[in-house]
DNA sequence: CATCTTAGTTCAGAGGCGAAAACAAGCACC
DNA sequence: GGTGCTTGTTTTCGCCTCTGAACTAAGATG
C-alpha cells in the first residue's frame, strides 16, 4: 500500500544526482569510471553530471591515481566547505552549537551553561541563535554558506514547520522552538529529537555505519532508541517512535518518573541503577556508576538481565542486524558487560532474530548529538542538492 | 543513508503506471479526468496510458457518467478477471486453499484437515498444490490466468527464493516450503507469516485500510503482529520483524512455549488465558473463552491489563496511527472489552503517541490469512503490472 | 443548428538516459 | 620518435518519457 508518487523525467536527473553525490560522498576521492561502477549509470551520464557538479563547486578534483597502462583516472570528491552545517545539542545541563564542514569536521564549537531547572524556551532559543553566531564568525564562515541549522532536543518533536516540542524533563508541553528560532534566523531549520539525531550520527559515521536495518539506543539519564529501517530513521505518524525507555518489562513494577510502571527506564536510567544498588550521589554520576560496576553488587547482574530484556523486545520486533549501544551509561556498561549483555539478549529473543543481529558499542562520544544534528542538514543536501549556491569558498 | 537507485526514463513509465494502476484499483471505476487529478500526471500521459492498458486487458471501461453539460466521462476499471491469485493458509489445524479474482472475491476454496502432530513438509505440500488444481478447475480458471500463489505460514519464513520455514510449534526448523512447492508448479509463489499476511489483509481491505503506519496484531492461539512503515510491511533483516509474542512484559515471569520467561503470550495467549483462569479446556477453545469472559473472574481484568501493555509497547515504540486488533481471540476479547483495553493502553503509554493512536478491531475473520496472502501477489501485480499476459477472460 | 461545456487524443518539443564512436592520455616496444 | 595497446572521459546520436497546447469528440442548451 505504499503510495508512490507520479515522476518526471526532471525527477530522474535529481534522483541519479542525488544517488551519484551519495556515491562521491561515501566512498571518498573516487574517478568517474568508478563511479559508473558504484551507481549503474552509464559513463556519459557520469560524465555530463560532474560536470555540472564541478561547475557549481560541489564537486572538486583531487589528484589522479595512474591506472595499469591507460590513461590515470582523475578522483573527485565532494568539496567540503562547499557549504557547513550548523549542529545543535539541547541537553540538561548545556546548549552546545557546533559548525561542521560537509566532511563532518568541527570547524568550531560553544557551549552555554544551563543553570539546573532554568530551562526557558526563550533563553535557550537565544543560546542557540548566539551560538551560531559565535561559530560562524570563530571559522571565518559567512551564513550564506551554511545549509542549515540542525537541532537535538530531549523529548518528542512534533512534525511540522514551528518544532513543536514535549519535554516533560524540562517542562516544556508544546514549546515552539523551531518558530522562536525562525525569528532569529533565515536559514534551514531541522528540530529532532536527541537520541534520533545521537542515532543517526552512530548510523552514518559510527558503529552503525552502512546498516540498513538498525537499532541505536541509547542510555544515560533517559532511554530512548532510534529504529532505522531500510537506512532511515523510522519516525511513526507523529514522530515519536523509538520511545523505548518508557516500554514496560515489568507489568505493574517499578515506578517511572514519567508516571508510569515497570518502564524500562525505572530499571536501567542511571538514577534507577543507583537508587537500585543504594547509592544517593554526591553529583558525579559517571563515578558513582563506576563505583556500581566495581562493586560486584548484584545489582550489576540485574541491570544487565533488565538490558537484555529490554534489547531483545528490540530483537523480536524490529529484527535489525545491528543494534549500537550508545549514551555514556551505555558505553561505560558495555566496556566490561558486553558479553554479558549479549548473553542476556540472547537468553530473552528468538533464536533466528537473536542470530541475525550483531550488538556492538557505540564508537561516537557525547558529542554526537550535535554532530548527528549537523547530519540532518547533511542528509538533506545529499537528498536534494540540487539550488545552485554561490560560495566563497573553493 | 536511504540507498536509492539510479534510474531510467524506463522506470519513469514502469513508476508511473503502478501509480495509475493503483489509484485505478482503489479509487474503484474512475473517468479518465479523475485520474489526472488523482495521480498528478497530465492528461495526456493519463490518455496514453489507459489506452495501453485497455488494450492489453488489463483495464476495462465501466460504463458513463454524464457530466454537466460536457462530454460524459467514460470510467474505467482494472478488470477483475485480468488475472487471478491463489491465497493458502497453512495452519495447525488445516490447509486452507482459496482462488481470488483482481477484486479479491473468492470464486473457490478447499479446506484439508491435518491430523493434529501430523505437520509433515511434503503432505502440507502435497495439500496445497492438490489443492491449487481443485480450486481452478472448480472455478474454470486455467494456470496461465494466475498470477501466483501467496501462502501464509506459522512461524518465521527467511528472506530468500527457497521460503524457508521456522516453525516451532510444526516442528519445523528450516524446511523449504517454497523449494518443496516449486518442484510441482511453476508459477510465482509469496510465502509469508501468517500473522503478516493477516496483517496485509487487514490493512488492505480491513480496518487498517488507508493507514500509512499501523500495526495489526493477531490474538490467537500464538501471537503476533504485523507493523506498517511507510504503507507496507515491515520485515526487518531477516523478515521476522513483528515477533510480538515473545516479547517481556513481565522480566522473569511465567515460563513461554518459546522456552522464555515472560512473554506476552504466555499472558495473553489463549493457552495462557486459559491456564490462568484455572480452565482445563474439552477442546473447543472459543468457548472455553466465552466462559471465562463472562465469569468477571479477575483473571480477565488481568488480561486486559497485560494486553494494555504489550499494546502500550507499541504506541511507545512504533508510534502508528492505528493499531488494528484482529485474531479470533483478539476479536472475541475485544468485542466486549474494547474500551478497557483502550484506558489499559493508556495507562501504559507516553502521552503524546497514545493520542496520535486509534485502537480498532479487525473487520475480517480467520480467513484473512489466505485473503492477505493472495494480496501478496496482487501487491506485486500493482506494483509491476508490466508483463504483457494472454487471457482469455475479458 | 450554432454555441457552450467538458472529456479525451494527438502532436511537437524539451529533457533524460545509454550505446557507441571519438577523443585523451599514458605505456611498451621497436 | 612512431605505432599500437590500454584505459578513462567526452561527445554524438537515437530512443524514451513527460507535458502543454492545439485539436477532436460528444453531449447540453436554446
Amino acid at each position: 500500500m505504499a503510495r508512490p508518487q507520479r515522476r518526471t523525467v526532471r525527477d530522474i536527473r535529481r534522483g541519479n544526482r542525488a544517488v551519484l553525490l551519495r556515491a562521491l560522498y561515501f566512498s571518498g576521492p573516487t574517478s568517474r569510471n568508478d563511479l559508473t561502477a558504484r551507481t549503474g549509470l552509464s559513463a556519459a551520464t557520469v560524465s555530463t553530471m560532474t560536470a555540472d557538479l564541478l561547475g557549481e563547486n560541489i564537486v572538486v578534483e583531487a589528484g589522479q591515481v595512474e591506472s595499469d597502462g591507460g590513461r590515470p583516472r582523475v578522483l573527485l570528491r565532494v568539496n567540503p566547505e562547499y557549504g557547513f552545517a550548523v549542529g545543535v545539542d539541547v541537553a540538561e545541563t548545556h546548549v552546545r552549537v557546533g559548525l561542521f564542514d560537509l566532511e563532518m569536521t568541527e570547524r568550531a564549537k560553544v557551549d552555554y551553561m544551563l543553570r539546573p531547572a532554568r530551562h526557558d524556551p526563550e533563553l535557550i532559543a537565544r543560546h542557540i541563535l548566539a551560538g551560531v553566531e559565535v561559530v560562524l564568525s570563530d571559522a571565518g564562515v559567512s551564513p550564506e554558506q551554511v545549509l542549515g541549522i540542525g537541532v537535538g532536543v530531549p523529548g518528542i518533536v512534533e512534525p511540522g514547520a514551528d518544532g513543536v516540542i514535549h519535554a516533560t524533563t524540562f517542562g516544556w508541553d508544546g514549546v515552539p522552538l523551531g518558530a522562536l528560532l525562525r525569528r532569529g534566523t533565515s536559514l534551514p531549520l531541522y528540530v529532532d529529537n536527541g537520541a534520533k539525531t545521537m542515532g543517526q550520527a552512530e548510523l552514518w559515521f559510527g558503529s552503525g555505519r552502512g546498516a540498513s536495518e538498525a537499532v541505536i539506543v541509547l542510555l544515560g539519564v533517559g532511554v530512548g532508541a532510534t529504529i532505522v529501517a531500510d537506512g532511515t530513521t523510522f519516525r511513526g505518524v507523529s514522530s515519536s517512535a523509538g520511545e523505548w525507555g518508557h516500554t514496560k518489562i515489568v507489568a505493574n513494577g517499578r515506578p517511572c518518573r514519567c508516571g508510569g510502571r515497570g518502564c524500562l527506564e525505572a530499571y536501567i536510567g542511571i538514577e534507577a541503577i543507583l537508587d537500585r544498588a543504594g547509592v544517593t550521589s554526591r553529583g558525579d554520576w559517571e563515578e558513582d556508576l563506576a563505583g556500581v560496576l566495581a562493586s560486584k553488587s548484584p545489582v550489576v547482574e540485574e541491570t544487565v538481565t533488565y538490558l537484555g530484556v529490554g534489547l531483545a523486545n528490540l530483537v523480536n520486533l524490529v529484527n535489525p542486524e545491528k543494534i549500537v549501544i550508545g549514551g555514556w551509561v551505555g558505553v561505560q556498561l558495555g566496556e566490561s558487560l558486553l558479553p554479558d549483555i549479549r548473553r542476556a539478549t540472547a537468553a530473552n529473543s528468538l533464536a533466528e532474530p537473536y542470530a541475525a543481529t550483531s550488538i556492538v558499542l557505540g564508537r561516537l562520544g557525547p558529542d554526537a548529538v550535535a554532530l548527528g544534528a549537523a547530519t540532518l542538514v547533511l542528509e538533506e543536501f545529499l537528498n536534494a542538492p540540487q539550488v545552485a549556491r554561490i560560495t566563497a569558498a573553493g
